[in-house]
DNA sequence: ATAACTGCAAAGTCTTTGCACCTAC
DNA sequence: GTAGGTGCAAAGACTTTGCAGTTAT
């Protein structure tokens, strides 16, 4: 199955990935640099999703030398190679992960709250639609919107004080 | 259960949907205008997906006198309300459509072929997994990424000539 | 040696907002 | 009559891009 080639583990040691993200690049003559290779590492190291932004905060920690523009164009590539995705849209930006297994997101639209979950059912049935419509999957995307658990109990603020 | 509260049927007459829109509006002190009316009805006329660009073009083949600005601001009030959503980005915009019966889609990454689909037991299984959480689903959204039927039987066209 | 990469800053997009005038209620 | 709405244009926020110097191969 194609829709996530990099399931084998969550110990996929960042050496194998490094090299695979370098064999990405030299296929396509393309090279491997300090900064591409700190953007990644800070990517990886990641347990959560990151905005282009608080990714190169990340990655000044490791390596000083890294434009914003250089993370955004490192982040094309990455994404190219299934590395990294684009996790949902928060606010008007977009927040990207590093593909280390697969999951999908709950948004809690009223504290922000988000809460991962990957059902082995649902990515089947996915399968299966894909086959019937004769689409090949390479990478997908769930967000499901709602209340979490915690903001369920909690009263709702209003924007005014409410009527009648 | 309330993943889509507007499912009952392709013909929930246009009437009644802007009745319900006007009751929202009213609920909280806002006014029914002419220019939300023409968004609305544009919106869902639309059997397609729209970006707020395309939905001005459309709202002024009917009302005249609406600006973008103003489109913009009834698709957050639309949202609000659950009768239209954001079925997913494209590009660096967001594409919305009107809620008329909940599907998810599959986008072709070589052509840009959109194809909806729903699946019930996709959808039961999302509501199985939010009970799990605690968590309310509001709406939601999938999106599956790949290749359709036709591009996977053409040859891709790669950037370079590609080296042995 | 050279084609590709980087940082910087400027340019682009899409979206939101301030303001003065207009209008539904 | 008044609170809220609208258009316009300017401002914002995120992302992309041109350019001149730098560097992996």
């Amino acid at each position: 199955m194609n829709v996530n080639s990099n399931k084998a583990g969550l110990a996929d040691d960042v050496q194998s990935v490094v090299r695979a993200f370098r064999g990405h690049l030299h296929d396509r003559g393309l090279r491997f640099t300090a900064q591409r290779k700190a953007v990644l590492e800070a990517a990886l190291a990641s347990q959560t999703h990151f905005t282009a932004d608080q990714l190169l905060g990340a990655v000044r920690e490791r390596e000083s030398s890294v434009s914003l523009a250089t993370v955004y164009r490192t982040l094309g590539h990455l994404q190219e190679c299934g590395l990294v995705r684009e996790a949902f849209r928060a606010e008007g930006c977009s927040a990207y992960e590093a593909v280390h297994g697969h999951h999908d997101h709950m948004l809690c639209i009223r504290c922000g709250k988000v809460i991962e979950f990957c059902d082995e059912q649902i990515e089947q049935l996915q399968e299966r639609v894909c086959r019937r419509h004769g689409f090949e999957a390479l990478d997908h995307r769930m967000g499901i919107r709602g209340l979490c658990g915690d903001c369920r109990r909690r009263p709702a603020k209003r924007k005014d004080g409410g009527r009648s």
